[in-house]
Order: structure tokens, then sequence, then C-alpha cells
DNA sequence: TTGACATGTGACCAATGGGTCACATAAGTT
DNA sequence: AACTTATGTGACCCATTGGTCACATGTCAA
């Protein structure tokens, strides 16, 4: 299992990329503070978070019997690279800014 | 299935990437052309380019018996602009230019 | 030390997904 | 029309994965 195949294998599934957007929103919570957000068991969050910092997506902290978790933004960005060069860049960041603003205004 | 639940399930395949890099390479080619890049039955391909094109991420466009597949960056920035907020941006995106040419210089 | 809290491990099961094949339609060629 | 080429569909099999539970370790407080 190579590198980025864990980054897509984590990002697969949306109970992570929820983990995600809660640590997006907020970072350094523990796995009981997490798994109080989600319809789940306590195991199930752990793995789903043990996957994502094997995919480097989450660092990790140990505070004495807690885990504080962490977002970490470099692997998203290098899927951005791999497939948008810096000219193209500028035209899909230009389209999809336009898209959000003409559906924030009506 | 969500939109985005779509485009991760479809990033989630490594024969799925590889044909994404593909196609970021050259755009416009058949079915036929991509398979003979890969080692796999023409079925497989077809089913891989099937979920690629349902989460947005290839369009397509018949010519005659022919159907030509392109590479559709905006659901790749859309993923970016999830996790990465435009502060954060600068940051990542130094620190993985930073990396790469250290890289490259060694 | 006794109890409560936070995290960790391995086994297990149902559901999903990758890949192939038999079969089929449609379009170009001679 | 006969033949070839390009794409499409449904069923099938095997491997992977999400989720739960029984059980276990480590840490803090009284």
């Amino acid at each position: 299992m190579t590198d980025d195949d864990r980054v897509f294998k984590a990002l697969a599934d949306p109970t992570r990329r929820f983990l995600l957007d809660l640590l997006f929103a907020r970072d350094g919570r523990t796995l009981t503070e997490l798994e109080s957000e989600l319809e789940m068991t306590r195991f199930g969050v752990m793995k789903h978070l043990k996957v994502l910092e094997e995919a480097g997506l989450v660092v990790t902290r140990r505070s004495g019997r807690e885990k504080l978790h962490f977002l970490n933004p470099v692997p998203i960005r290098l899927i951005h690279d791999r497939w948008i060069d810096k000219y193209t860049e500028r035209q899909v960041t230009a389209l999809v800014d336009l898209k959000a603003e003409l559906e924030s205004e009506s």
C-alpha cells in the first residue's frame, strides 16, 4: 500500500470526511469528544481515526491518558497539485469562485 | 449517494487515479486507447471510466462510434477548498513548494 | 488500592467493490 | 450485405471494508 493510496482510501468514507470536517472546525480533540458527535460506537470511530492517522491526514499528540487529534492539510494540497497545474489553477479557481458567488446571490 | 461521495469513491481506486493521470497528460482519448495502457480487460476499464464520469471527474463527448474522454479538474479543486482555507493555503503551498525544491536539489 | 475514565486489540459478520465473461448494439469499411 | 471495430449490459466470483463486541492496558483521583 503506497502513501497516496492510504490517503485516497482514507478519504473514501463519509464518516472519516466528517471527522476531518470536525477537526477543520476545531483542532486538538480527543477520541471521546469526537465520538460524541457521531452515531457510532467508540470502536468504529477509533478505527476511522487510525486510518486517517496512517494516511497522514490526522496527526496526534498524547497528553496523559488522552490523545489529541489535529488536521494535517498537506496531503490534501498534494492531491490538488497532482491534477491541477499552475496554469489551470487560475482558470479553475476563477470558475469555482464565480459559481460560489452566483449561488450566494440567488 | 451524494455528489462528493461519488467523487471520493472514484478517487479511491489506483486504476482510476492512473486513468486521470493519463488524461491529465493528454485529453480526448477513447476507451480503446486508454485500455491499451492498462493490464486489464476492456470491461474493467469501462467500469472505471463510468465511475469517473458519474463523479464528474471525467466528461465525455461522442464522435461517431467513439467516445472521447476529458479530465474535469473542478471536483478536485472543491476537495482542496473543503479543508484548506485561504489563510492556510499560503502556508501549506509554501511548505509543499519548499519541500519539492529541497528534494530536487539533492 | 480501589474505582472510574480514556484508549487499545483481535475476532467476527454483513455489505460493498474490483475484475472477468457471455452476450449485445451501433458505426465505419470494402 | 458481410466484416470489422468501438462501445455497452448483466451476472457472477473473490477480496476488501465498515461496524460491533469481548476483552485488555494505561492513567488519574480519592
